[in-house]
DNA sequence: GATGAATGAGTATTCATTCAT
DNA sequence: AATGAATGAATACTCATTCAT
C-alpha cells in the first residue's frame, strides 16, 4: 500500500518531469518539476537521491517505452520485412503521438548527466530490435558489418525521421514510410 | 584611434568556447571560456553581447566550417557517385579529426538558445551538399520524396556514422565507408 | 509543517535595509543586508522577491510608522492649532529619536525604485494628518488653496526642519517649535 | 584656444549629464553621458577625473545656475517684499522652465556622493537671497531664530512648490503666488 | 513521510576606470 | 588630446539540496 502510493508519485514525477523538461529544457527546476507533480519541492528528493538521478531514471523509463510501443501487437507470424515495418511504424509514430517524450528524451539523450550505466539499461529495451534487425540484414549488403554499426545507423535514420514527421505531422504517414523504405534498402 | 576589436580576439573566444562547452557542455561560465580565451571576463561581453549571442555564432561557424569542410578538394569531375563519397568522407572525416567540435556542434544544435534565424544561416552552407544530393537522389527511389526529408535522413547517418566513428577511431575509415554504402544504397 | 515564514525574519530584513541604506545608500547590496539581519543572502529573496520589492516594502513601512507616530497620544480634546502642534511634534521628533529612518526613507522617497502605488499606500497614512491640517487652514489665508499644495507645503517645512534638528541635536526642541510657529502662520 | 575648446567641452559633458541623469537617475553609465555628449568614454575622464567629481561639479554648477536665475533682473528700487517676491518667482520658475535640472538637482542633493565642500560652494550662490531673506524677517516673527534655520525652511517651502508646480505645471503661475505668501507670512 | 523555508555556491552581466594606439 | 577596447571587481538573483517542524 505505502509502497503503491510511492510509485504512484514516482511516476507523478517523472511525467511531471517530461512536461517541464519538454517545454524549459534540462535547467528547468526542481521545485518546478515538484509542482507540477503536485507535491513539495524537498519531496522529490525522497524520491530521487538528485536532479541527475531523476533524469537517470527518466532516461531510462522513455526509452524503454519507446523500445516496448514498438513491439506493441507485434505480428510473429509474418515475414522479418513486415515485422521490421511494424516495429519501425510503432517506434517512429511513438514520438508523433507524444511530442513531449520525444523532446524531451532527444534532451537528456545528448546531456552529460546521463551515465554509461543508464545508457546500457535503456539499450536493453532494444535488445529485440536489435534481434530483430539482425535477422533482416543478414542476407544483405551489411552483413558483415558490426552490428552495432547498423543498428546506430538504423536509429539515426529513426531519429531523423521523427523530427522530420514532427515538423510536418499531416503526412507524418507518408514520411514514416518513405525513411522505412529508405532505411530497408541500407540492410536488403 | 584605440585598440581595435581583433578578429584574432574574436576567433579566441570562439576556439576557447568550443574547447570549454566539449568539456562541460553549455552551462559552462563565461568566466571559464573567457579565461581559456586569455582574456578578462568582461572582455568577452565586448565581443559577444550576450551567452546566447556566442553560442550562436559558434553554431554558425562550426556548421559553416563542417559544410566547408565536406567540400574540400571537391572532384569536379568524376560521378556524382564518387562526389558524393568525396564530400562524406569529408564531412565525416571532420567530426573524428575534431572532436570538440564536433561534440560542442552536438550540444548546441539541441540547444533551444539556437535562434531560427542561426539554424538559416547555417542551413546556406549546406546548399551545395544538398544540390549534391539531389543530383545522386535524381534517378532513385527516393527521387519524389522531399528533397528536405531526404536531406534530413542522410544528416541522420552522417552523424550516427560520426558518433560510432568516434567510439571506434581505429576502424573509422572502414565505418566512414560502410556508412556511405548504406546511404548510397537509400537513394539509388 | 515546515519552517514557516516568520514575520519576525520579516522585520528583522526590514530593520536591517534601514541600517544598511542609512550608512549605504540605495546602492547597499542584498548581501550586506542579509548579513546585518542575520540571514543568508538566499533567504532574503524568499521573504521579497526582488530588491525593489523589498525597497517599496520599506518605504511603505517606514512612511506609515512616521504617519502613525505623528498621531500618538492624540489630544482630541484640545484646539486645532494645540492638535497640530502635538502632531507636528510627534513627527519631527520621529526624524530625530530615529535618525537612520529619517535618511533611509529620505533616499526612499527620492528613488525611482518606488511605483506610484507605494506612493500611493503610504499617502494613505497621511490622511489624518491632512484632515487636521484641512481643519486648522479652513479660516485662514490658504482656505481656498488646493489642499494637496497645502499639504506639500507643510511637508517641506516639516522635511527642512528635520534636516536642520538632525544637524543640530542639541536644539532640537526649539528649532521644532520655530518651525511649528512659522507653519502655522502660513495657515491661519 | 585649446583652453576654450576644452571649455566647450566640459560644457557639452555636464549638459549631457544633466539630460541622462534625469532620464536615468544617479546611476547612469558614464558611457551613456559620453555618448550623449558626443564624446568617447574615455575622453571623459579627461575632463573629470572620477564620476564622483563630475557629480559634484554638476551639482556646484546647477545650483549655482539656480541662485544666479532668481536675481535676474533683480528690481533694487523695490520694497523688500517686492524684491523677494521678484526672486522668489524667479527662482520656482527656473525648475519649471527646465524640469530636467530641477530632477537632475533634486537627485543630487540626496546624493552621498556630494561632499561637504560642495555643499558650501553652492550655498555661496545663494549668499544673495540669504541677505535678503535676512532683509525681509528682520521686523517679523523670526527676527531672532538662526538665520539658516530660516533660511532651510523657506528652500523647503520652495522645493515643495517646485515639486506642485511641475505636476501641475498648467496653474505654476498660481502655485508659485500660493507659496510665496505663504513664505512671507512666515516672516512677516 | 511530507513540507517549504533556509542555505550559499554559482553566474551572467555591468561599469568606472585605465591604457595602448 | 582623443579613442574605445580591456579590465575585473561588484551584484542581484537562482536553484539543488538540506533540515527543522
Amino acid at each position: 500500500m505505502a509502497r503503491l502510493k510511492s510509485d504512484e508519485k514516482r511516476h507523478a514525477i517523472l511525467a511531471a518531469a517530461t512536461r517541464v523538461i519538454a517545454a524549459h529544457g534540462l535547467g528547468a527546476p526542481t521545485a518546478l518539476i515538484a509542482k507540477e507533480a503536485g507535491i513539495s519541492n524537498g519531496s522529490l528528493f525522497t524520491y530521487f537521491e538528485t536532479k541527475a538521478e531523476l533524469l537517470n531514471q527518466l532516461y531510462i523509463e522513455l526509452k524503454t517505452e519507446m523500445g516496448t510501443a514498438a513491439f506493441d501487437a507485434f505480428p510473429s507470424e509474418n515475414s522479418p520485412r513486415e515485422q521490421l515495418r511494424h516495429v519501425w511504424t510503432n517506434w517512429l509514430h511513438w514520438a508523433v503521438t507524444d511530442p513531449k517524450k520525444r523532446r524531451t528524451l532527444a534532451h537528456l539523450s545528448v546531456s552529460d548527466e546521463i551515465t554509461a550505466g543508464s545508457h546500457q539499461a535503456a539499450a536493453l529495451a532494444f535488445g529485440e530490435i536489435a534481434a530483430l534487425v539482425d535477422r533482416c540484414r543478414s542476407g544483405g549488403p551489411m552483413r558483415t558489418a558490426p552490428l552495432s554499426l547498423v543498428l546506430t545507423i538504423m536509429s539515426g535514420v529513426a531519429d531523423a525521421a521523427m523530427d522530420y514527421m514532427l515538423r510536418d505531422p499531416a503526412n507524418a504517414d507518408a514520411h514514416c514510410e518513405t525513411a522505412f523504405e529508405a532505411a530497408w534498402r541500407m540492410i536488403e
